[in-house]
DNA sequence: TATGCAAGCAAGTAGCCACTTGCTTGCCTG
DNA sequence: CAGGCAAGCAAGTGGCTACTTGCTTGCATA
């Protein structure tokens, strides 16, 4: 099932680079390096072939916060980071599926996306940190959940088209988050 | 000139709605009201007309932040709602030019674009904060800046898109921002 | 060797695309 | 009334689109 994928990965990044409409038959072939009926034949339509394919670019499986707190610095680090270079490394499909989203709403399931999966999952670590004791009672988390995954996003998906807003690493810009975000939040450190 | 910008602001809808391939000559003069050869006979080219379309949908007026500080909260607040909203109400075309950007990056000029401007202009307004000691001496500017401005970004184009996220109106996120956002920097209130 | 299947090749279909040409209509100004 | 100009209408151009059909090639298995 060589072929099979070959064709899922073309179609992917044809349509990362020019949309549904761009995406034609003949250009994904090609960067296939596949004869244009073979799609068909395998796929059945364009529509199905694009579907298929931009599920399969779109999924991921990402370490989870763990459940149990123990430096949450480190911890927020680590899940940080790995969030970011996902969509970092899918920002192309993202700014093409959220240019079409409202166009064709079924192609990229929003509502069950990583950015949204990511949130709850840092809202309730979060949570728990707030009922140890770790960051203070008054702190609206949702909101500062938003915060922290908005920044995230906004910086994996402009980082690269402009530069001149981020003159760091994504390593080292999210320790700058990090740093912010636990002086908002009051956190306390591991317990000394 | 009332036809001529009729069919500017039919243009700029049609591409937000449908991307560059998508609007075409003929569905923009039907949004226009207006025959198709009238498009070619004012603007020479398809590319023509969407260009100066874009760039007139784009543009803004939006009020800058005080030079001498009075009170930081009331004038942040002011201030990014106002960029907020100007975001919130363009999200269609920037989500569109954003996806289309690497096909076509002179469409939508983003190193001049109003993120980027604003973002500039935070950051010395915080740099006059931290002057006039009203912001802790070792806080990040930089950083502090572009989270709050990616929070701000993200927001403002994702909030109609993932409603589970966003439960509060942008007023009261924007609030929930700034008691976080001054916490972070440890901003000192107007002195009383 | 015979059968079947997966893939390629060549050609064609109907429809949409940007854009052009030739001509007509209506309004505004001298 | 006469001239000019902006807009509409009708028709067509060549090119690209998704998708189809008929036929050939090569390989793997019975």
């Amino acid at each position: 099932m060589e072929l099979r994928d070959r064709i899922l990965e073309a179609a992917a990044r044809v349509y990362s680079e020019t949309g549904f409409r761009g995406a034609t038959t003949r250009r994904i072939a090609e960067r296939a390096g596949v004869n244009e009926i073979t799609l068909f034949r395998h796929f059945g339509s364009k529509t199905r072939l694009l579907h298929e394919a931009i599920q399969c670019a779109s999924s991921t499986h990402l370490c989870a916060l763990p459940p149990r707190s123990g430096d949450p610095r480190t911890e927020l680090r680590v899940w940080a980071l790995a969030n970011h270079r996902a969509m970092f490394e899918r920002r192309f499909l993202i700014r093409t599926a959220m240019g079409e989203l409202e166009e064709r709403p079924d192609i990229f399931p929003m509502d069950r996306s990583q950015t949204v999966c990511a949130g709850l999952e840092l809202n309730a670590y979060l949570d728990r940190l707030q009922q140890e004791g770790r960051i203070a009672p008054d702190i609206d988390l949702r909101a500062a959940t938003t915060m922290f995954m908005g920044t995230l996003f906004a910086d994996a998906i402009t980082r690269d088209i402009l530069p001149s807003m981020y003159p760091d690493s994504p390593e080292a810009s999210v320790d700058q988050y990090l740093d912010l975000f636990a002086r908002a939040l009051a956190l306390k450190e591991h317990q000394s």
